[in-house]
DNA sequence: GAACCCGCTTCACATAGATCAAGGTCGGCG
DNA sequence: CGCCGACCTTGATCTATGTGAAGCGGGTTC
């Protein structure tokens, strides 16, 4: 099977072999860390572009009373950190969620295989967007949709995420946060995440246990939490009539 | 004075002043814009690269409900739809808010100008990555921070910006927006912004009247809006001396 | 200059979600 | 093998913000 890194940016461009074997060449394998461990804090310059190969992480920032807000779940072949050097110092931290195997590639290697590859300088692009195309639904979700929809929406969001890249086993996924960084990522608290996600485990939308996420009717789940996957930007027919088909007949 | 995206980009790259000229000779004059009116739909493909040149517009998307959730201010300078051609569709749309004067480019000229001049293609990739940072931002803002905070916030980010670009007067912009558009952006009720604007008139942080925002002290605002520029990633030291600089010698 | 409309303001009341607090369960570690 | 620390669960109460409704002022239209 290809490269996890490979698997997501077929996404954003038609990679050639070559475009494939250059991309996973350039990628250093890197360390491996436990739950909980900062991977890059704000105010860093991190050295290299950090990829994750296997865990979960999350881009977060802290407030001064020692709130944390989650701004991202970094999945495997997520970028943490792609373009430092143009921006100068991190604005937000990156840690792990759960033990984690994290390659790395020099930023000149980066900049080389987009100079010399149309396909490669577009996918990397393309990923680019797509995170701020999460984060935009991320505020709608915080903005407007009450807490049951919200938590169901990031529920739907990382099913099709962990499929897109073939880590999904059916509607099933490993799921191996803790209700506390749901929370963090929702806006809410742990206690309320908790009350949500048992009413949705009550009205057979979900099961949650053994760190595994099952999603028993998936159009149902969408459709409750308004959730259209048209913002990942994918290719091909994820979810194929959800409501995401309702818009383009609009 | 140099052209409003030329001001802006600087931030982001050296540009030369080929670079510059390069970049100028690229805009075409476009359309202008009543407020209120729809400058792309979501779903769209649009043919050119919209710059504003005069003028707020906002990203935005529509809910079942009716409701409408404002994801980013568009002010002079900002691209609305730099990179449509890698993503396809248009996951959200773009409106005017109040009058506005749009640019184009076409797409094949911010290929060409991005392929020929490092510099530039640094300043691209710089302004889509801000543009990501201020969405983080806001995430935090939302998820966190209480209403009072959160508009403060909204107006400091704002003053900054439009500082940058050098469009301020003094610590006085033109901000001639609705409280429901301000309420549609920081996810609250047009009652409740109310109510929080008129606290901070009361507590003499700002004055908002005539379509014209006043920060009477910007680092007092800041310091209760918990704002911190360095999100914004601009060069000089604007503001210097606010809970950046504590950051920094943390 | 009358009629309107839009945005601002205020008030009374409703509620989603926060807060505080107390168990309970389970896996890891000494 | 028993303790301890994370995490989950539940209950009672509080509060920030939403909802519904009404009036007001200024600018625009006819």
């Amino acid at each position: 099977m290809s490269h996890i890194l490979v698997r997501k940016l077929r996404h954003g461009a038609e990679l050639s072999p070559l475009d494939e074997a250059a991309l996973v060449g350039a990628i250093h394998d890197g360390k491996r860390l436990a739950a909980r461990q900062t991977v890059v804090s704000e105010g860093d310059r991190p050295r290299d572009v950090h990829v994750i190969l296997d865990g979960f992480a999350c881009r977060y920032k802290i407030l001064p009373d020692g709130g944390r807000q989650i701004m991202a779940w970094l999945v495997p072949g997520d970028f943490c950190d792609l373009h430092v050097a143009i921006l100068g110092a991190m604005d937000h931290g990156i840690a792990t969620l759960t033990p984690s195997r994290l390659g790395t590639i020099p930023p000149a290697d980066v900049d080389r295989l987009s100079r010399t590859s149309p396909a490669l300088s577009r996918a990397l692009w393309w990923a680019t967007l797509v995170d701020e195309a999460i984060l935009r639904e991320w505020l709608v979700t915080m903005g407007r949709r009450p807490a049951d929809r919200q938590v169901a929406h990031l529920f739907c969001e990382l099913l099709v995420r962990l499929q897109s890249v073939g880590l999904a086993d059916g509607n099933r996924i490993e799921l191996p946060i803790t209700q506390g960084d749901l929370a963090d990522a929702a806006g809410l608290t742990a206690v309320h995440v908790n009350r949500v996600v048992q009413q949705l485990r009550a009205d057979g939308l979900i099961d949650w246990s053994d760190r595994t996420l099952t999603v028993h009717d998936p159009r149902a789940l969408a459709e409750f939490a308004d959730f259209r996957p048209n913002y990942l930007h994918l290719k091909g027919e994820l979810w194929s009539g959800t409501a995401d088909a309702a818009l383009a007949g609009k």
